[in-house]
DNA sequence: TAAGATATTGATAACGCTGTCATTCCATGC
DNA sequence: GCATGGAATGACAGCGTTATCAATATCTTA
């Protein structure tokens, strides 16, 4: 049963009421009979019926919303910079944010559980999908069903369906390990990000290229696993850092994980960059807030979601035909975490 | 002309032409002669006319708004983490949460324009407003006009008028302050908060109460004027840290700015805790990820934005008379950025 | 047991706008 | 002067719900 179709009078005779009755229900309104409600709630629930949001704001003067006012001069991280692009374009083309955050608790089902739930009750017109649910086969299926036009961010791969916009990770991953390697590092060790992440391959893969076309082998006990947070990438880098042959240069796939790289050193005694060097990835707050700051490259997050809002936009309005698919330059960053490997 | 009254209908009585008409011209489709656009126009702003979204969205299958959907595991700035407790009880009430970012760049005045503006042409059921948002007089000022229910966090001062919470910010930095002292030091100097929040002047009083109980003076040049971010945080630890006297400990009333301090510390070699101790205010994000790790008192922001939330939505739907004020307890985190002075 | 009170249900009119289609207007060509 | 056709405008029927108030069913109480 196909949601978002049914209407109340539908309900009301099914349930062989009227629909002011299903109204009641649907209200937790009291005065109905225990045994009518039941009814209404099979009937209901058979048929899939989802109030409109519309109708029922426009009868009752009521809009089951609330606006959060804020005004953020300090904190740009990720999520927020993404916001502050889609929102950006959405005033101007006179449209509404409503912001669905999933829940990350246990695991990725109830996440998508989540997603699905609200893709399905809450009528949009479009759905902007940041990483790592934009790979989320589950979400993407109830999208295609209900024909609901979709941007995403930072995606695995396009799909001819929705916008997609994306970084140029492989290419500035391979910037940062071309700079390590100029300055004389040979012994680079690669933190890896959340394997959920589209992106987290993409950097490894500019990671390998980098590493070949200077022609250094891949060491695997230089390699090692994160999720993306600062304390992965902490542990990672104990690990790393306890190595008998140690590296020179730690790049981690992310800024956060390079921040706990760099607590790690710390912890070990280790000066960097002296003794080891640190990079990370995205050009996020923390990497101007590390000591000594964060080589890293910049990741353009704002203009990023402001295009993919922009290319939705367009789409609703039918205005190109085939969805857009745009790939980000992110430029190097340079900053005191990296130097010159010392020369024993 | 009170906006958020007049229809359509009225528009069109006023410009002498049917409501078809009138619509086109807000929808600006083509086929209207130039007169009477213009005439329609007029009389739509003369009238303070703003179409209504659910009535517009009832009749044209369509919401005029998109979804973002996101995960977001790792980043938890303040904002994000307001958000997330917003958010949580909109969604278990029913309510669909509006997210209207105001510009902070020029001044005060644009962003409260932009408030103001995203005020009156959104029609929401409530409004809630974080700081410093939530003292600007004019925007207040909107809110009571339209009698719209507000929830505000960290405000100045109450008004009988809206629900509030903050954070016990007098005494936990008081608590700051006594451990401080209780570990010996005597020059404890302190970064003020940007004046425009009223928890800045909060904190600078419970650091005040703290030192007058411990019997210690207030010494003029141990303070520093800072704007809540990190490197206003870090060029007044540079000017503490450079008087030919300086401070055995720096308090900072935030954590952005007590990181910053950090930074200056490294920055002129002082090593912290040893010469310098450093602490903060708010456990954000940041505090965990500092070398070393930052000692500061935990504001329970998600807690405090659901708990805001969860007080409009009762006014809502009118459950409680006097709306609520709450207040809630920022308890110590001790980390490694304080310790005793060293005894020279 | 009947009157009165109360709980339950429904008929119907809004709510404020857009879509459809009919109508009017006006410029053009013959 | 009159037909022709496209541009400009309007009449009216929904859109899917809630609100109002009347109607009916059920329960109380004397």
């Amino acid at each position: 049963m196909a949601a978002g179709k049914a209407t109340i009078t539908d309900v009301a005779a099914r349930a062989g009421v009227s629909i002011k009755t299903v109204s009641r229900v649907m209200n937790r309104e009291p005065n109905v009979r225990a045994g009518t409600r039941e009814r209404v709630r099979a009937a209901a629930a058979a048929l899939g019926y989802e109030p409109n949001p519309a109708a029922r704001g426009l009868a009752s003067r009521r809009t089951f919303s609330l606006g959060l006012l804020y005004e953020n001069p300090h904190e740009f991280s990720y999520t927020q910079r993404a916001f502050e692009g889609v929102f950006a374009n959405c005033a101007s083309a006179g449209y509404t944010l409503l912001l669905l955050p999933c829940g990350a608790d246990g695991g990725g089902s109830s996440a998508a559980d989540s997603a699905l739930h609200l893709v399905t009750h809450t009528r949009v017109d479009g759905v902007i999908l940041t990483a790592p649910l934009c790979d989320d086969e589950r979400v993407l299926a109830v999208l295609r069903e209900r024909d609901t036009p979709t941007a995403r961010i930072a995606p695995r791969a396009t799909d001819g369906l929705s916008c997609t916009v994306r970084a140029g990770d492989r290419d500035a991953a391979r910037a940062i390990t071309d700079h390590l390697h100029a300055l004389g590092h040979r012994r680079i060790a690669f933190i890896k990000g959340d394997p959920r992440h589209g992106a987290s391959a993409e950097r490894f893969a500019g990671y390998r290229e980098g590493l070949q076309a200077n022609g250094t082998a891949l060491d695997g006990a230089l390699l090692a696993d994160g999720l993306f947070d600062f304390d992965s990438g902490r542990r990672a880098a104990l690990d790393l850092l306890h190595l008998p042959h140690r590296p020179t240069a730690i790049f981690a796939a992310n800024d956060d994980m390079a921040a706990g790289a760099i607590a790690a050193a710390h912890a070990l005694g280790l000066a960097v960059p002296t003794a080891v060097s640190v990079a990370g990835f995205d050009d996020s707050p923390i990497a101007a807030r590390t000591w000594p700051p964060l080589c890293t490259v910049r990741q353009p997050v704002f203009e990023m979601a402001a295009a993919a809002t922009g290319d939705l936009i367009a789409r609703l309005r039918g205005e190109n035909g085939e969805p857009r698919h745009r790939v980000f330059d992110c430029p190097l960053v340079l900053r005191a975490s990296v130097a010159a490997p010392a020369t024993p």
